[in-house]
Formats: structure tokens, C-alpha cells, sequence
DNA sequence: CGGTATCCTCGGGGATACTG
DNA sequence: CAGTATCCCCGAGGATACCG
């Protein structure tokens, strides 16, 4: 099941892959979707939950998420206007790769961590 | 198993996930690794495979994945110097997540691609 | 509280030319 | 062919202040 990557697919050639590359390149992309995972939320919500990320750059990311129809905004007219922000059929989609990405973090992060922290010390 | 992405995970509050996401965050870094896929490879015929990679912008991806940790660095002293990079263990396990995103992409790639034009077209 | 508008900084990506 | 050194550009990320 985790045989062949590429397994027929161009990934080099005309590489459809990098999309999503693109997609998840931002710092807090990755991080909103995740956020995101379990419900709607509150813009102040997510930058709670988030932490360490800045209002602009926060509704930065919604928007090109967004944009990207990834995430969906929602408005209620109530007497306190009030916005969500909830997931889409393929921001949804994201979540599978995205915890890919979380299992490997568990395994190899320390590797990397120690490797960038020896390129440090030595010629750096 | 696809269930739940964050499955106790604190993805937000001290979240180590972005290690993973800073580590692709380059624009070919993650091109480079699915093509050393399957085997080792010289910087050339990675150029060639990949294709519209800057000489530089290559040998800077491979620096930084070097630095990670990700890729190793093969020098054969013969005739003509040969060198050669492959993939290491937490390379290697990059793989899955970026067969993940490969597969995502195959599925919802054309609905972000129609969003964004949409977008495009509209606002702007 | 949500969103936008400035202004600044920094680093990646690209083109080019040059050294082993 | 591999690698490095410049130089330039642009966009993301951040701080701040101001408008619905």
C-alpha cells in the first residue's frame, strides 16, 4: 500500500502533485486545516487554538484558502454579526495527508531535528 | 485509521506538525524527493526528470535537504567526480504523506483549479 | 470582533556568469 | 558536470493602526 508512490502518475513531468504543494505551502495552512478538522470555528476561535500567528496574516490564509475552496466562510445575521469558518469537500479531503504527515512527524522528527542542529554547529 | 487526523495529537497548542510542513515548504523540495523515489540519482538526471528547475534554485533544495537530513550526498572519487543523492530514512518516510497528497490530488485537484479561476474571475 | 490598509523585512526563486 | 557567487524581484510574514 505504501509500495509505489508515483505508481503511473507523471510526477515529474508535468507535475500535477506540486498543486498541492503549493496549496499547503503557506506557514499556518496546514495548521488552520488541521485546526479546522473537528468543526466550524471563530476566527478568534482559531487563532486561540493556533497560537503565535498574527490577525492579518490569519485572515491572509482564510482568504486564500478560500480562494482556493478549501475552506468555507459562513455569515449569520444575528444581533452580534457572526462569521465561521468550516471545511470543504476537499479541505476535508487535505485532512488524510495532513495526518500522514503527523504520523511522520512522530517517527522522524527528532532525525531531523538533530541533523539541522548538527549542520549548526559544524560549517553552518 | 483515516478517521481521525489528530487522534489526541496537540496539533495546535505546541505543534510540532509544522516541522513537516517547513520541510516541504519549498517549491521543488517536494518534487525532488518523489523522483529519487526509486533510486539514487545525479543532479543532472534530476534536473532532466523534473524540468524547469533552475541550476541554483536545485542545488539549493538539495543543500537544504541535505541539512534536513532527508537526502544524503554520494561522492565517488573517479575519473570524472560523480556525485549522487539519495534518499535517507525520514526521506525515504516522506513518501507515504507525499503519495497521500498524490492521490489528493488526482481527486480535487480540478476543483481547486476551477475554484481559483472562479475567483480570478470575479473579484479578482 | 472581524477585516482591511500601510509599511517593513527577509528569504526563496530565478537568470546569469564564473570556478573546480 | 557540479557548485558557488552576484544581483534582482516578488510575495509571505509580521507589527501597527484604523474602519465596519
Amino acid at each position: 500500500m505504501s509500495g509505489d508512490p508515483t505508481h503511473g502518475h507523471d510526477f515529474i513531468a508535468d507535475c500535477r502533485t506540486r498543486i498541492a504543494f503549493d496549496l499547503l505551502s503557506g506557514t499556518w495552512t496546514g495548521v488552520v486545516l488541521a485546526a479546522l478538522h473537528d468543526g466550524p470555528l471563530r476566527p478568534g476561535e482559531l487563532r486561540d487554538r493556533i497560537g503565535g500567528v498574527s490577525h492579518k496574516v490569519l485572515t491572509g490564509t482564510l482568504r486564500r484558502l478560500e480562494r482556493d475552496g478549501l475552506v468555507a466562510r459562513r455569515r449569520y445575521a444575528e444581533a452580534p454579526p457572526r462569521v465561521e469558518y468550516e471545511l470543504t469537500g476537499p479541505g476535508r479531503g487535505l485532512l488524510e495527508p495532513i495526518a500522514a504527515l503527523a504520523r511522520w512527524t512522530e517517527v522522524h522528527a527528532d532525525a531531523v531535528l538533530a541533523a539541522q542542529e548538527r549542520a549548526e554547529l559544524s560549517g553552518r
